[in-house]
DNA sequence: GCTATACTTAAGGTAAGGCTAATAACTTGT
DNA sequence: ACAAGTTATTAGCCTTACCTTAAGTATAGC
């Protein structure tokens, strides 16, 4: 039985290296907020258990188990956020936090039955992906081309100062946005009929699939 | 932040002595299964914070606050089964173990949206009160009377297989039952048209209504 | 008042997880 | 090609949270 740190372990693997690629141990540190000797140590019991290889002085790669397993865990965090959401009735910028702590206490029946019981979505509230990858190609808002409509899909931050910023911009998932020009520091664009700005440093964040 | 291991230490003191109750060391380190000077020493901690009355070689009381968080550990613990069988359509002899671990990670604020969202239920799936005490006398099925008519209201035990077992015998929460006979060993009666038995040593967890 | 039971103290163990300081291996610039 | 800088690892230790057994001390009942 794999403890809440391990999950967590694998859970920043997979979201620093996506499905296949390679994480070293400092980005790993940095991200957990632990010192790098505790990364080490840590990488050496998931290796025993088979979840990582590691290479000394070089980088490390999920084993096969250790994919799915990180990957269930992220499947575990997306379903409770939408549970939270779409049954207890909570605002979805606030979600993260309590889903970190339910993901670690779902086991594989109720991950199914909360899939099932939510109707089989598509994504989390923020709009990631709840099974596999995106199938159509993303790209940032702060990437979009002026005079383009695009429309946002998911927001890649789960910060909760970020995400009440970006809705009171006007950025939720599904919302459709016209960019009608861009800076070297902010990007302007129209939401809703409203004209807005948004600092490039946040745009970067906000993923959108052009319209049409 | 209480550990888990304070509020399941809570739990059972709640469990064992009720609201007011005094319970004493031993009986505790029975029912959470370890030696009783674990007990003692986590008795300390549960002083020192404030949340038991212990006296030396005499027993323990809850004060206000310790009675609060037992109440609402045991109030989580019940939510979590409700959650489990009415939205997630898990059944409702195996959400006890899932339940043990969610009670864990409510907040509060998730403790009064699931109140909310599954209607304000008056009773856990077992039928243990979610909001106080019991407000009309209840008596165990090995003390109704022969001839008597009875509603199944609650079972006292959360045990797996006790579940099963009176499930198959036609006791579940609000069943309507008519005692035909008393032994010294086994309880007669019919549920829902059917002939049974059921031994005293399990009927004695089965609470029960009479009816009209 | 004596003994059985219940409880507490003493002493110590384990497991998980973290840290700093010192060392070793890569990598890069010249 | 090697010195210097960066990045990882090892060594050595610490804390917290529990739990345990063995031995001593209260209390209660006869």
């Amino acid at each position: 039985m794999p403890s809440q740190s391990v999950e967590e372990y694998l859970e920043a693997i997979y979201r620093i290296g996506g499905e296949t690629g390679t994480v070293n141990t400092c980005e790993l540190a940095t991200m957990l907020g632990v010192a790098p000797p505790s990364v080490t140590t840590m990488l050496a019991r998931l290796t025993r258990d088979g979840l990582v290889e590691h290479t000394r002085y070089k980088g490390l790669k999920l084993t096969e188990s250790g994919r799915e397993m990180a990957a269930s865990m992220i499947r575990r965090h997306r379903l409770s956020e939408r549970l939270l959401t779409d049954v207890l009735g909570m605002p979805w910028q606030r979600v993260h936090e309590a889903a970190c702590k339910l993901e670690h206490v779902m086991t594989g029946e109720i991950e199914e039955r909360t899939y099932r019981a939510l109707g089989e979505p598509e994504r989390c509230p923020h709009g990631q992906m709840l099974n596999g990858d995106e199938n159509e190609p993303l790209i940032a808002l702060s990437c979009a081309k002026p005079g383009s409509k695009v429309r946002v899909v998911k927001l890649a931050e789960e910060n909760e100062e970020f995400l009440i910023a970006v809705e009171k911009l006007g950025l939720v998932p599904s919302a459709e946005v016209t960019v009608s020009a861009i800076s070297d520091s902010e990007i302007c664009y129209s939401a809703a009929g409203t004209e807005h700005q948004i600092p490039i440093d946040l745009a970067q964040y906000v993923w959108v699939r052009p319209v049409e």
